[in-house]
DNA sequence: TAGTGGTCTAGACCACGGA
DNA sequence: CCGTGGTCTAGACCACTAG
């Protein structure tokens, strides 16, 4: 009864005079190996992973801990906890996620749902600049698509996608344009890559011509930069997004807590 | 409500009893009942808040209890935990609280303190809008305040700042300008009003000649409109603020989680 | 050493959803 | 009805900070 799995085991007693704090409580540790389960696809996106008591029988730890560990995954929005039904793993066909990664909502703050139609896909070679924030090498193959959004029929974001094409074997036109859905749907059902955080720097740039016209705007119109570099579960980079926003009649939305 | 107090297992169930209806735990009570205190000022923003044990004994709740309240209001930024010294009040004194509300970063994503110019001071009357984001009514009394925040001495920010007169009695024009530090961080201490969250709507618009002049760029340069509402621990919008910010050499930083 | 928050456990019971 | 997550308690012990 006791002895079992107390601090002991997996913490590390004292004695670190200087290294890096070395120490991580266990219920972090089971958060990584949730992490590392959803990584290797052991429970896909829209699925339930098993219940808190399980867990804690499969971790030797308790249903406390397990449940601490879990906590931190649905505040990160990596797993989604439904009261009465099980603990499931989120996927991008869920409104709420989709929108976290969107956030474009019409001036009366609505959020509208838009139609995407995909402009071209080839495949190209990763820029030094690529190369670096994707953890790739210089040359490394991409994946390159360019996609128009519009909201009731009005082109609002052109977003140009690089993507590692070692992760997105086999991604193309076709492919693209047979989805019906987000593109991180395809993306988690389709090639078990799951988008779990983004970050984004916006600025305001004049729009060029050809982004001018795919928008329907005069050349040097004001328009939203969004340099987005998206993340999976281990925190790796997969995803480099770059996109034009219009604003007169839908803006990004942001909330700051 | 009368159905939460029966849950018999508790040793003390008669401790608690609050009136508004709906259901809810008692650690959101807890944490509501907290949250009450902040805003009738029996802690200061920087003090530190009574123990969890002290808590818990003048709740009449376990600590546990206490401290998934705590757990909600930390999660929140309201309040901010340091073991081994206790559980103190954010204050916009602290960078990491600051940087939530200026998210404009270097090129390189270095947080850039920068210096802060007063431009105006004066009264105005709240506009139909203005009034309803406030929850004031038309006509009522706000301060209106313009300033310019720049970076390494290049003008970055416009702001233009409308806050409610009854909460800011006596902000003038001297105070503004005798104050060094945040904006937030007079508020607080001056004037007990702590901004706790905003919600940002975000767009490229041509800046007008105006602000082109504070920024020192062209008339039709694109910049980023920031418009904000800020609220205070009830939920309650005490701020609007109009922002106006270059792009070229500092960006909005976004993280999507 | 004393006091704080942080972790972990064990057990009881509540609220919800579905068979 | 059962199984799920959600709440609450009680107690032991760990990690950190300060005097």
């Amino acid at each position: 009864m006791e002895g079992r799995m107390t601090s002991g085991t997996f913490s590390k007693p004292a004695a670190r005079r200087d290294g890096p704090a070395a120490f991580s409580p266990l219920y972090r540790q089971i958060r990584d190996l949730l992490v590392q389960a959803l990584d290797q696809g052991e429970w896909k996106p829209g699925e339930s992973i098993p219940s808190e008591i399980d867990l804690a029988a499969r971790f030797q730890v308790s249903q406390g801990t397990v449940r601490k560990a879990i906590d931190e995954l649905a505040a990160e929005h990596i797993l989604i906890r439904r009261q009465g039904k099980g603990t499931f793993v989120a996927t991008h066909q869920e409104a709420l996620v989709r929108f976290r990664f969107l956030r474009l909502v019409s001036q009366g703050g609505e959020l509208v749902p838009g139609h995407s139609e995909i402009l071209a896909c080839r495949k190209v070679r990763a820029s030094a600049e690529m190369a670096r924030e994707l953890g790739l090498h210089p040359g490394d193959g991409l994946v390159y698509i360019r996609r128009l959004l519009s909201f009731k029929g009005k082109p609002t974001v052109v977003d140009d996608i690089y993507l590692p094409a070692s992760l997105f074997k086999g991604l193309n036109l076709q492919i693209l344009k047979e989805n019906e859905g987000p593109l991180y749907w395809l993306f988690e059902a389709r090639f078990g890559v799951s988008m779990v955080r983004a970050d984004e720097k916006i600025r305001a740039v004049a729009a060029c011509t050809e982004i001018g016209q795919l928008l329907g705007v005069e050349s040097g119109h004001p328009v939203l930069r969004v340099d987005r570099v998206s993340y999976t579960y281990g925190d790796r980079a997969v995803e480099l997004r770059y996109g034009h926003y219009v604003t007169e009649e839908y803006y990004y939305r942001n909330a700051l807590i």
